[in-house]
DNA sequence: AGGCTCTGTG
């Protein structure tokens, strides 16, 4: 709004003399929107305000009044003066209601809309980025039907609700519409399009569109990032990162791409890739920017550097609930609950209030610190103290705190006498504790569960194979393997990360594409042979193998860990610490294998698997084998 | 008028 706006916009709302002459002494930049909106609003203003005797230029003020008005109760008013002045059928006028989402909110934009004889294309489009998804989605078709012009904003519009629904059908429709009105040179909608392919699990489709755009700026290789990241495909993600050094175009990462990037190096546990990255924020200056900073506490934290994390942390002039959120799951998920649980008491010290994320963190900070009383008191506290709803995540953890304390029955009564209905992963969660305690008969219960949610992936199953196997019930261990094969269960191949030299290196199970494959596996037959000299007990495993020699992939999975810590070994001198991430959980035989060796080898292995960091040194696993 | 974007169960 320019100055002279702002001077015309209070003769119409009858402001005296006085007021225009305080205003005109003063810099107009610096006159508050806000300021000027509490004195045109007051209600005598109102009713002094005759809209006829405006000209066009005065009803201008008058739309981004309604664009940026904040209030309900103002907008109440505004409303009222519209309907008295028969103003509604201004196009732009009614256009800028259906656009400010208090009238949304209010329900205010569908009947202006029901009451607009031939809605414009634009006022379709205000409506349709209102509404919920499925009207948004009606309307669209009702566009087509009547003819009215689809724009490049419109499909774009379609698109986000297709996301929400989570509707491929609905965006190849899309798609094919963007084909036909020839939209594809704009970028923000191609953006859009593969967000969605991206949500819809389709990284093909997003990386044909991405091909096939004319001009790639950073936004859309940012997407790109996001789809891999969403996708399980996180080392090219970091790879994205790399090829977008020296582009011939000159688009360079932005801060959006550092924050996706250090998201993928926190998955990674890729400490060195991370810390790359935290010298390119330097370097452009995103360095006191809140959302990187957030973002390098997390990444640090999740790779094994609680006090860079903390570092981070310590010098934020401004930290939010996010700030607090990230330290807080940090110290949680690296072991640290009481001093998880101090931070949150700090944080409340500061005046910062708690929102669900953050006893997202605390109770997993109790669940990891094995703090069963404490976390069932936050529990509580959490809705009668801060009237915060619980929600699956936090259900999650206390099923979590419960099942790894042991208390599998209690575990099971929890979930049973949870206010929303228990989702897949939760009976994963108990299905986890059921193998830590070799607790096969809730073991094989909890699949029960989770066929009938039609839920059941490889990894359940390989859970459960894994508690047979630990008891030594190998007629099971085959009759389940045979299940699975007949049902053509797949399983996915559990991988280990290790950065070395700023090198991420990847093992899978049946990986034989290292280039030192040969030296890898003739070291791990060392170590293997080693310790077993001084009593570690792969029996478990090698049986395994035994039973079904034909379906290797199974049994195969417990090694990734293994090959990535014998190739750590290989590789890097004496006393050098080993640090591995592992895309699910570490299996029994790789803990203890890990723990010996950490004596034996004089190195301190840290390896984080899904749901957290295990720490060997001397012999020892700082769980104390709680997992 | 619109795109990518911070913390979080396992």
């Amino acid at each position: 709004m320019t100055a002279i706006s702002q001077i015309r916009l209070l003769r119409c709302w009858g402001m005296n003399s006085n007021h225009q002459n305080h205003l005109s002494t003063h810099p107009f930049l610096k006159f508050s929107l806000s300021h000027l909106h509490s004195l045109a609003y007051t209600p005598e203003h109102t009713i002094q305000y005759q809209p006829q005797h405006h000209k066009t230029s005065e009803n201008k003020d008058f739309y981004s009044l309604i664009k940026t008005c904040s209030s309900k109760t103002h907008l109440l008013q505004i409303h009222t003066q519209l309907i008295k002045n028969s103003l509604l059928q201004n196009p732009i006028i009614s256009l800028n209601f259906l656009s400010n989402s208090l009238a949304h909110d209010l329900n205010y934009s569908s009947k202006i809309f029901t009451q607009i004889e031939n809605p414009s294309p634009f006022q379709y489009n205000a409506m349709i980025k209102a509404s919920s998804p499925s009207n948004g989605f009606n309307l669209f078709l009702e566009m087509q039907r009547k003819g009215v012009k689809i724009d490049a904003l419109t499909a774009s519009f379609v698109l986000k609700l297709c996301i929400k629904l989570k509707s491929l059908m609905g965006g190849l429709q899309i798609h094919s519409r963007i084909l036909r009105n020839g939209f594809q040179s704009d970028n923000r909608l191609m953006t859009c399009l593969m967000d969605l392919y991206s949500n819809c699990g389709k990284c093909d489709e997003v990386c044909k569109v991405f091909d096939e755009m004319h001009v790639r700026d950073t936004v859309a290789w940012n997407a790109l990032i996001s789809c891999y990241i969403g996708n399980g495909r996180t080392r090219d993600a970091l790879s994205v990162f790399d090829s977008m050094q020296g582009l011939p175009s000159g688009e360079e990462p932005d801060d959006v791409t550092c924050l996706l990037v250090l998201q993928a190096c926190g998955n990674l546990n890729a400490l060195d890739f991370g810390e790359k990255i935290h010298e390119y924020i330097y370097e452009k200056g995103y360095a006191n920017a809140l959302k990187i900073q957030n973002s390098l506490i997390s990444m640090y934290s999740r790779c094994d550097s609680l006090e860079k994390a903390y570092g981070v942390f310590k010098v934020m002039p401004n930290k939010n609930v996010v700030s607090w959120g990230a330290m807080i799951s940090g110290l949680a998920i690296n072991g640290y609950g009481r001093e998880a649980l101090e931070a949150f008491n700090e944080m409340l010290n500061m005046g910062v209030s708690p929102d669900d994320k953050i006893f997202t963190g605390v109770l997993t900070a109790c669940s990891h610190g094995r703090l069963v009383d404490e976390g069932l008191m936050f529990f509580k506290r959490m809705r009668e103290e801060f009237q915060i709803v619980p929600n699956i995540h936090h259900y999650g953890c206390m099923v979590d705190l419960l099942a790894r304390a042991g208390l599998l029955d209690k575990a099971y009564e929890f979930i049973m006498s949870m206010d929303i209905e228990p989702d897949p992963e939760i009976w994963r969660t108990l299905l986890g504790a059921c193998r830590i305690h070799r607790d096969f008969d809730l073991g094989e219960h909890v699949i029960e569960k989770l066929v009938e949610l039609k839920a059941q992936q490889a990894g359940d199953y390989v859970l459960l194979l894994n508690i047979y196997s630990s008891l030594g019930n190998w007629e099971k261990v085959m009759e389940l393997r045979r299940f699975m094969k007949e049902r053509g269960i797949v399983t996915t191949p559990g991988s280990s990360t290790i950065s070395l030299k700023g090198e991420l290196h990847e093992f899978v199970a049946d990986d034989v594409s290292h280039p030192q494959k040969c030296e890898i596996y003739e070291k791990l037959g060392e170590i293997n042979h080693q310790l077993k000299i001084v009593g570690y007990d792969a029996e478990v495993t090698s049986e395994l193998h035994n039973q079904d020699a034909a379906d290797k992939e199974i049994s195969l999975l417990y090694h990734s860990e293994k090959l990535a810590i014998a190739f750590a070994i290989l590789s890097t001198p004496p006393g050098t610490s080993i640090r591995v991430a592992k895309n699910f959980r570490i299996c029994v035989d790789c803990h203890n294998f890990a723990k010996v060796l950490s004596g034996v080898y004089d190195r301190v292995v840290v390896i984080r698997d899904r749901t957290r960091f295990h720490h060997f040194c001397g012999g020892q696993c700082s769980c104390n084998d709680y997992w």
